[in-house]
DNA sequence: CCATGAGCCTTC
DNA sequence: AAGGCTCATGGG
């Protein structure tokens, strides 16, 4: 028998592809086990060996695990895609989308428990026209489909019954949320409404679990499988449609390698899968909105016909003039929250931060505390009394001035651990707290809630967790504490998250019965957002797209930032001025670059950190001028450098 | 003479 | 990334 020369994937981090060699003849998207230096790999057959060196000792593939293949070939090639898009090798786009514990696992013969008479197809009776449109996608090939509703639009029910008409044709369905650890009544509603219990896939799942979804979904015995990100990467050749809900989530864009963004993956995929592909959202994305102008996806507006309740009124509080209660709460905003809790109404209060206070200042010098680790101010905790970093997390129980070793601090920008014991000496007990420190599991954010909703509590304040898509009948009030800190960010995508997080929140207002009023306390009550928050939201999207043509950015340029960070400060500055000038000699006229400069955090986790940005019209110049990067770094690298290539950059800090 | 540890090199 | 290799350092 010949021998054969396999590539695989394997994910590990050195490049993208290893050549064993087999005896057999193992089918393309089976799964292997090596031997890889001295350890144990499992990794995926991407193909026979296009080149083979005779300098090279190809060792031979130990197992093969699979007897008909996992991952079809369109897969691959979504993977390859993937890979040369975001500039990641293809060992390192594995490792981040596939979970080792699945690589390595024996395949389950999974009993999902469905059968097929007891799933509840009957599409409903509702005439709405949106239905009639959208149900046609099914079946006919790749289409991208941009769902725009607020909530109570019926922007779900539209989505069960695509789910119903994709497996009524004998199709799997991969329906993705944005933290679906953090909402799960949208499983709990899907389960009822199609009679059978729907899986949940996402990467915090433990490795049985996760495995039992996986296989379940792969064999084809599951239907649908909703998750967060990582359940767009489970294979299966039966796929028939694509749901992205909140496709405006920036949390979509992954910031380790790859760094890619799940939005503009699953368009990709379905487009290989040739399949469509919805996104919803109440607040879509500039890029989305941009490419349902440009005819690149088709546009449904759902009209407010599901519940005829407008949206109330956006009033704006400005601070400079204000009388303000403990540096929190303009007086306008605290007699409206007193005349709420006299008539027994209920009231969320948006804080975008965590903590007691953002900063602790010395008193003697006025120093502000910094991590030892970053450059970067850190948050003080007042249970617990601790000063954390958000960057690196490292906890400083007992903390001194740097600068003059005194250990008395003023603390200094209200976190929302602050706000509630201010408001609760204005309010007493009937103030509750939700964040991501209050909520440590599912059990603890459904008794907040709970407790909430049933009106044990007239307050909640919280950072924007409390704008996830909650229904509180009773919340006639919805105060913004602080927007100023998120627009003051040097992000070109400021202005449109502010933009999203407050109509998000607004939409928490007087949803039902009762009229609802929102206030938003802000410094800067010019900044143009605020004049747009009471108008249709097509005149938000077309401002915001002409400011960002007027400046060079996406979607009218594609963006790559790039990122030499190193433990020696000067070592990561000449690297990166030299990559930079290499670009800047191989580039066109149309390309522009800002840059290099040291990044704002100029120090994360010890590491000294350089940025300099590419923006270009054209996208076959990203891989370009991408390679360009990368081969210099490999001459120019020592120690431990790092460079990071983030294509559709989210962070820019 | 060997144990320890910091760089750096290779992984088909 | 991570194990392995080399070479410098240091105590007995
Ligand atoms: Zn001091
Ligand atoms: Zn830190």
């Amino acid at each position: 028998m010949s021998l054969n020369y396999y590539d695989l994937i394997l994910p590990v981090v050195p490049k993208g592809t290893f050549t064993y060699t087999s005896e057999h003849d193992i089918p393309v998207g089976s799964r292997v086990k090596v031997f890889f230096g001295s350890r144990i790999e499992h990794g995926i057959v991407k193909g026979k060996a296009d080149k083979i060196h005779p300098d090279i000792s190809y060792k031979n593939i130990n197992e093969v695990l699979d007897d008909k293949p996992v991952f079809p070939e369109k897969y691959l090639t979504m993977f390859n895609k993937m890979s040369n898009y975001y500039q990641t090798p293809l060992g390192i786009a594995m490792r981040g989308v596939l979970a080792k514990s699945i690589l390595s696992s024996e395949r389950l013969d999974v009993d999902c428990d469905i059968s097929d008479k007891s799933i509840l197809l009957s599409l409903s009776n509702d005439q709405h026209s949106v239905y009639a449109s959208l149900t046609k996608i099914i079946d006919s090939g790749f289409s991208a489909n941009l769902l725009h509703g607020i909530t109570g639009s019926g922007k779900t029910e539209i989505y069960i019954e695509l789910v119903k008409e994709c497996i009524k044709k004998g199709k799997q369905v991969i329906y993705i949320v944005p933290e679906i650890s953090l909402t799960p009544q949208i499983v709990q509603r899907l389960s009822e409404r199609l009679g059978f219990s729907v899986p949940v896939y996402h990467s915090k799942l433990s490795p049985k679990r996760k495995q039992k979804v996986f296989w379940g979904f792969n064999s084809g015995c599951y239907p649908l499988v909703i998750g967060a990100r990582s359940a767009l990467f489970i294979p299966s050749d039966n796929i028939g449609l694509i749901i992205v809900d909140e496709e405006h989530e920036s949390s979509f864009k992954q910031e380790e390698s790859p760094s890619y963004q799940l939005r503009d993956m699953a368009v990709m995929y379905a487009d290989i899968l040739n399949v469509p592909v919805v996104l919803g959202s109440a607040t879509p994305s500039v890029e989305s909105y941009f490419n349902a102008l440009n005819g690149k996806y088709r546009y449904l507006e759902l009209n407010k016909r599901f519940n005829e309740k407008q949206l109330p009124e956006i009033k704006i509080i400005d601070l400079k003039t204000s009388d303000i209660i403990d540096n929190l709460l303009s007086v306008k905003l605290y007699d409206k929250i007193f005349e709420k809790i006299k008539q027994n109404e209920q009231v969320l209060l948006l804080l975008n931060k965590k903590g007691y206070s953002k900063h602790l200042i010395c008193k003697k010098c006025g120093t502000t505390l910094q991590c030892l680790n970053c450059s970067i101010a850190l948050t003080y905790y007042k249970k617990g009394d601790y000063a954390k970093c958000s960057y690196c997390g490292e906890i400083y129980k007992f903390f001194k001035c740097s600068e003059c070793g005194e250990n008395d601090f003023l603390d200094f920008g209200h976190g929302t651990e602050k706000a509630v014991e201010i408001l609760r000496e204005l309010f007493g007990d009937t103030v509750i707290k939700l964040d991501t420190d209050s909520v440590t599991s599912h059990k603890k954010m459904q008794s907040i809630l709970n407790d909430f909703y049933s009106g044990k509590y007239n307050i909640m304040v919280g950072t924007q967790l409390i704008a996830k898509g909650f229904n509180f009948p009773e919340v006639t009030l919805v105060g913004v504490l602080n927007i100023d800190n998120l627009l003051s960010l040097p992000d070109f995508r400021a202005n449109e998250r502010a933009y999203q997080l407050l109509m998000q929140v607004a939409g928490r207002a007087g949803r039902f019965i009762k009229k609802g009023e929102v206030f938003i306390q802000t410094y800067n009550p010019e900044m143009p957002v605020f004049q747009l928050l009471n108008s249709d939201s097509e005149k938000f999207y077309m401002e915001e797209l002409s400011r960002r043509k007027e400046h060079d950015y996406p979607p009218f340029m594609r963006m790559v930032r790039i990122i030499i960070s190193d433990t020696k400060e000067d070592r990561a500055k000449k690297t990166m001025e030299t990559i930079s000038e290499k670009i800047n000699e191989a580039k066109s006229s149309e390309t522009k670059t800002l840059g290099p400069s040291p990044a704002p955090i100029f120090k994360i986790k010890n590491r000294y950190r350089y940025s300099f940005i590419i923006k270009t019209p054209n996208v076959s110049r990203i891989q370009v001028l991408g390679r360009i990067a990368r081969e210099n770094f490999e001459v120019l690298k020592k120690g431990n450098m790092q460079l990071k290539l983030d294509v559709d950059p989210y962070f820019f800090m």
